[in-house]
DNA sequence: TATAATACTTACTTACTAATAAGTAAAAAA
DNA sequence: TTTTTTACTTATTAGTAAGTAAGTATTATA
């Protein structure tokens, strides 16, 4: 008696998710990911019939992930600088769960990522810039954030602190991204 | 007729060196190494018994490196933000090679590196980070550098802009990274 | 000149990878 | 109630991975 297949094919994405995060889309397999949920390797190939249609999958749900974040902070009244914090937050959750953000993930793989991907990849990362950059701007012309840079370069500057924070705590421990956290925080009220 | 052997190996290492930043520690191969010299698998079986000696000696040779690096900075009249700048430059340069710093590299891998490996990681990453810091704060007792946060932080701030900057360009552009070596190395000068 | 070490090649093993074909039991649709 | 679809399992394939054992030239040493 199988499960409900949407139900296996969303818990195999969800596998797939933490699993690409923590080891890299090379250093996981089918057989990891159906040995975590009890059923054979040709399972996952029934559902996701190649590695590239996983990735594709995880890929595009991120996009539709950070799409919602997107219009949830645009609707948000929520201070400027909170808003930042959430992003923060998220990444420092990452370090919780031996994970790094999916963005940093990929462009770790990224040549040996199949082609097809790489251009939703440009998208969710374009996605993410531009949000943060949204926020960004908002605050500062609202009197909330101070920075010198363009909106643009600020958001590069800060994802860049977080993205490499998160996979520095690998090395050094959790306390260097809290610093960098601190830090990044304390600049923008300034 | 074999090559003499230390021209052998140092190509094998010269190689990985290159593998590991482009396509990361679990996406080459020894066969991929092996076709490039035109020797066999085995033959780098020969100089590496096993592929985590490889990495171990890649990472040592990282260390030397950065171990030079440092006692070079150190004795060097150079103005510090031309230090700083010298940094930069070799993160700059990991781009035309397409490639990211062996850092970030291990970093995304380091749930699946060899035990051992790790702890030398570890301390090529403070050597970093301490060589960092180290010009970041004597250019501030010279009057040279302005920043709020202590030298640590502060080095951890322009690392992780410069490491994931590296990372980003891969999928935005080398463009996103010249507005991040332009914003930091100006955020120094006041 | 004989011996030993060096730097490989040949040939192989074990283990795993993504992927597929064919079969099966249960559930849904006709 | 029959048929079809869904969600799998079983069994297999082709390819590649790291690693090894045994053999072979070449070079260095005694």
């Amino acid at each position: 008696m199988p499960a409900k297949s949407t139900d296996t094919k969303q818990e195999i994405l969800s596998i797939a998710r933490d699993l690409l995060k923590k080891v890299g889309y090379n250093a996981f397999s089918y057989s990891d990911i159906s040995k975590q949920l009890n059923i054979k390797n040709a399972a996952v190939h029934y559902h996701y019939p190649t590695k590239e249609d996983l990735l594709a999958d995880i890929v595009n749900t991120y996009i539709e992930d950070y799409k919602q974040l997107e219009s949830g902070l645009a609707h948000s009244t929520l201070p400027a600088i909170d808003k930042v914090s959430v992003f923060a937050d998220r990444y420092a959750h990452l370090i919780d769960l031996q994970s790094i953000c999916i963005i940093g993930s990929v462009a770790s793989d990224f040549y040996t990522l199949p082609e097809a991907v790489k251009d939703r990849v440009i998208l969710l990362t374009n996605l993410v810039l531009g949000m943060v950059a949204n926020v960004l701007e908002k605050g500062r012309t609202n009197g909330e954030l101070f920075f010198a840079e363009d909106a643009r370069t600020k958001a590069l500057l800060i994802m860049t602190n977080l993205a490499a924070g998160v996979q520095l705590a690998r090395i050094t421990g959790k306390k260097d991204f809290e610093s960098i956290r601190t830090a990044l925080i304390a600049q923008l009220k300034k």
